[in-house]
DNA sequence: CTATAGGGGTAGGGTTAT
DNA sequence: TATAACCCTACCCCTATA
């Protein structure tokens, strides 16, 4: 399902134990935001901290591994000692990504596409389908409102190698199943493109794909009085 | 802590239901002031009613229990209708997508995931920027009208499987100068999105495509007073 | 002062995934 | 299976608004 679960490292859980010792328990959000721990814990919500918390108190595995490190009483100091495997395999892999990534979160951050923004977009649409790479349809709505909604033509060629010799149906059966059964969950798009993912080596779809959340995107930016149903 | 946790028992529920539906929702008090209901929700506040109401209308737990039982109307059908708009987009055949397309665009229509989409979503969003995954900024505008926009962060761990073993250095980067580049032109996802896939296999960028999608549409689904900033 | 809307936070039950 | 990580629900707090 979602993200492949993110474990633990021995420097997340030490400034945990710290922020605890120094905010208390309870003050999740606190420790969370704490200058002092924020960067490491900066893939941490509070409610992360929290449960894994929780985790580490209830785990006490026998008496060896207490998860203390906690001020005072039953302190046993010692930091758990699964954690420095975990922190091993993270430390290698993760790095680079991290470092890269972090830089672009501040160029992001810099520029505020501004107010704007709405309009360009709404243009590009317009654009796409006048290039007969997307249908559009009015519809009238709440209070004459006109609401348009853009689909994709599965015709036009998009991007890249095109025509994946491969197996494109089972996948998007499969998709609409799940989907289907999605329906009541709140992710139903990314719900599909997972399973897409999984199904598939993913080439074929992503023209399909970037389409598709342009596309509700798009829809999105409509604004106002837009019904948002997949 | 204090309180035990009082669950919501299903006759609370209905009480509650019915409620908003003889005094509409946001009428708290009169609902359970109402010798109708007063018995039933004898336990619970006004407030308490609100976030019940609130929780349901976020949760669109399953088909059993929707926050429906509300009045009238969509009483979703069996099949959910898009699912054919779903896979209809992602099919390649595309003979048939028209027919589709606009049978679509009238279930959207009509299935009105209704005014707690917003809500839903609005959930979800606070979510993701509690588990760190978007950034949340408030600032002052018009009328002292608090705004708030959410930006990616791009830190966060995204996607599947992640840790693709492939190139994902190279594609990130230039992704991110992309984006940085684009500044002043109107598409930055678009354009950031066809380098990335022109450059690569794509098969790494999709998780963060997606992501990046999935970021906009929430980002658009804000609604009103919102800052679109990348 | 009363009530509501809604952001935000925590505890704890429950679920997934490994 | 056990359990670490994660999600959901109930309750609370707060502020702005009417």
């Amino acid at each position: 399902m979602g993200a492949p679960k993110q474990k633990w490292t021995a420097e997340e859980v030490e400034a945990l134990i710290a922020g605890i010792n120094k905010h208390g328990t309870g003050k999740w959000k606190n420790i969370q935001k704490d200058p002092e721990y924020a960067h490491i814990l900066a893939a941490r919500s509070n409610i992360d901290l929290k449960d894994k918390w929780r985790n580490m108190s209830v785990s006490t595995t026998g008496e060896g591994s207490r998860p203390k490190g906690v001020k005072s009483s039953t302190t046993t100091p010692k930091t758990p000692n699964y954690m420095y495997a975990i922190s091993a395999i993270f430390e290698n892999t993760a790095s680079d990504t991290y470092t890269v990534s972090s830089e672009i979160s501040h160029n992001l951050q810099r520029h505020e596409v501004p107010s704007n923004f709405r309009r360009l977009l709404s243009s590009k649409l317009r654009r796409l389908v006048v290039q007969d790479k997307l249908e559009k349809v009015k519809l009238l709505s709440h209070e004459t409102k006109v609401q348009a909604y853009h689909k994709i033509k599965k015709d036009a060629t998009f991007g890249t190698k095109t025509q994946t010799p491969k197996p494109p149906q089972e996948a998007t059966l499969l998709m609409a199943q799940n989907i289907a059964e999605a329906e009541n969950k709140s992710f139903l798009v990314n719900e599909a493109v997972k399973e897409a993912e999984r199904v598939e080596g993913m080439a074929e779809q992503s023209a399909c794909m970037k389409q598709f959340f342009e596309d509700v995107w798009e829809l999105c930016e409509r604004g106002e009085p837009m019904i948002m149903a997949f």
